[in-house]
DNA sequence: GCGCCGGTTGAAGGT
DNA sequence: TACCTTCAACCGGCG
């Protein structure tokens, strides 16, 4: 492998002229980014003389296959893109590893290559910030596959994985963590949808049904997220995104300052805290931990814009990933896709589901881990002599919760109620 | 135009 | 324990 620094057209065609390249192969991309270098590359090589093939290979289906099956449009509904999987038929199959690769050729200089694979230190000279952290998740594609095959092995578990029912408090994941190494390309989705297929004894043409929240099912909520952000204008933002409710959110100072209490673990609610620490620790969160931290900052609590938030996200995550980030951060701020929103995940229940005792708390907000069970999600209101007792004074070693739940989430339902009204109206004064 | 239905994962209070 | 209803009452798609 040879890395190339700089900007992709530009190395790209020295790398042609060095070493005077006949054909190109590479992988498509559905981000705009990506889309606008292939298309840009797939036109100077056909003017050029020079063979280019191009292939989809990120997610289980080509996108531009799946929009012709559903004229134009990505469908908005899992029951919709299903109904347009039904019509695809059987997703593409892995391909095996060549047994063998040509050499490199021998004279490889040609400006900023590395004949190795950079270091992150190599890389910071050309602009890139990396966090100074480590992590848990070892990289590559050993350890990918090594991860995959530790929770297949567990054929029950694989059988009756249902994702809205595994455990967000859970200190070890409850699922299968393996978004990290398909978000960086080092577990391919279509290898990972066989050998579920396989592990669960189906085959690809048998006529199941699809469970939404099976292991199966995720990879088709991924594959409707990458179709969905692949065929939509600006889908990385609200103004100009077609599929977006348009919501007066908090952008400005007062939004900064909620952003930065809410990143760092310093809204006063615990939940909501363990679940921001960790995602600063971890670089990664339970699917349901993401839900009610994007809830509270959004529509639930704290009105703040969710592209502030999904860009904290895509900070901090280790699975980041532009077409999925952009879709749930669309979900869960009640945008689109999903519009019920007098469902609100509550910063003082929702955990207490799966954790009574708070361990998961007291994990990652440590300062808290004295405080009796009941008053773990709401230890401003324990008494001055419990929070003395447990060597935490709420207000001085821990912060007041930074908004009521019960007044704001409230009070955000009735903004919501008002942006989709006003919604309706700007579509009716478009139409007469 | 209207009504009906389904929508991956809310909370609280039931059985 | 697993499922039910109610609460505030949404959207998009379909007939």
């Amino acid at each position: 492998m040879f890395v190339v620094i700089g900007r992709p057209i530009n190395v790209l065609l020295s790398v042609f002229e060095k070493f005077n390249v006949k054909t190109v192969t590479w992988e498509r991309d559905t981000e705009p980014y990506n889309k606008e270098i292939d298309d840009k590359l797939f036109e100077i090589c056909r003017d050029d003389g020079i063979a280019a093939h191009r292939f989809w290979g990120h997610t289980l289906y080509d996108p531009d296959y799946l929009l012709d099956l559903s004229d134009g449009t990505a469908p908005l509904t899992m029951t919709g893109f299903l109904n347009i999987i039904a019509l695809a038929g059987a997703p593409l199959k892995p391909v095996d590893p060549p047994s063998s690769v040509p050499g490199p050729p021998t004279d490889i200089y040609c400006g900023d290559i590395f004949e190795t694979i950079p270091t992150l230190s190599d890389l910071k000279s050309y602009g890139y910030n990396p966090l100074d952290k480590t992590t848990k998740f070892v990289a590559g594609e050993r350890e990918a596959f090594k991860r995959m095959e530790n929770f297949l092995a567990q054929k029950k578990r694989v059988a009756a994985f249902d994702k809205p029912k595994t455990n967000p408090t859970s200190l070890e994941p409850d699922t299968t963590a393996l978004s990290p190494y398909i978000a960086r390309g080092s577990l391919s989705s279509r290898l990972f949808h066989s050998k579920v297929l396989e592990c669960l004894g189906e085959t690809t043409n048998s006529n199941r049904p699809i469970l939404k929240g099976s292991l199966e099912g995720q990879l088709y909520w991924r594959e409707m997220a990458y179709l969905i952000a692949y065929s939509t204008p600006n889908f990385n933002q609200m103004v100009g995104n077609p599929v977006c409710k348009q919501i007066p959110w908090l952008e400005g100072k007062e939004a900064k300052s909620l952003l930065h209490k809410w990143e760092m673990g310093k809204t006063g609610y615990p939940a909501v805290d363990a679940a921001m620490n960790q995602l600063r620790i971890d670089g990664w969160l339970h699917h349901l931990g993401r839900h009610l931290v994007a809830c509270f900052l959004t529509r639930g609590d704290l009105w703040v814009h969710w592209e502030l938030g999904r860009d904290i996200f895509n900070r901090y995550l280790l699975d980041s990933d532009w077409s999925i980030t952009n879709f749930s951060w669309h979900w869960l701020s009640c945008s689109a896709f999903f519009h019920q929103y007098f469902r609100c995940y509550g910063p003082t229940t929702f955990f207490k589901r799966t954790d009574q005792t708070g361990a998961y708390v007291r994990k990652f907000v440590p300062i808290l881990k004295n405080f009796p069970d009941n008053y773990i999600y709401e230890p401003w209101r324990a008494p001055i002599a419990v929070q003395e007792a447990a060597g935490c004074i709420i207000g001085k070693d821990y912060p007041m919760p930074v908004v009521d739940h019960d007044v704001e989430s409230k009070r955000n339902m009735g903004k919501m109620r008002m942006a989709y009204l006003n919604a309706q109206l700007l579509n009716l004064n478009f139409m007469y």
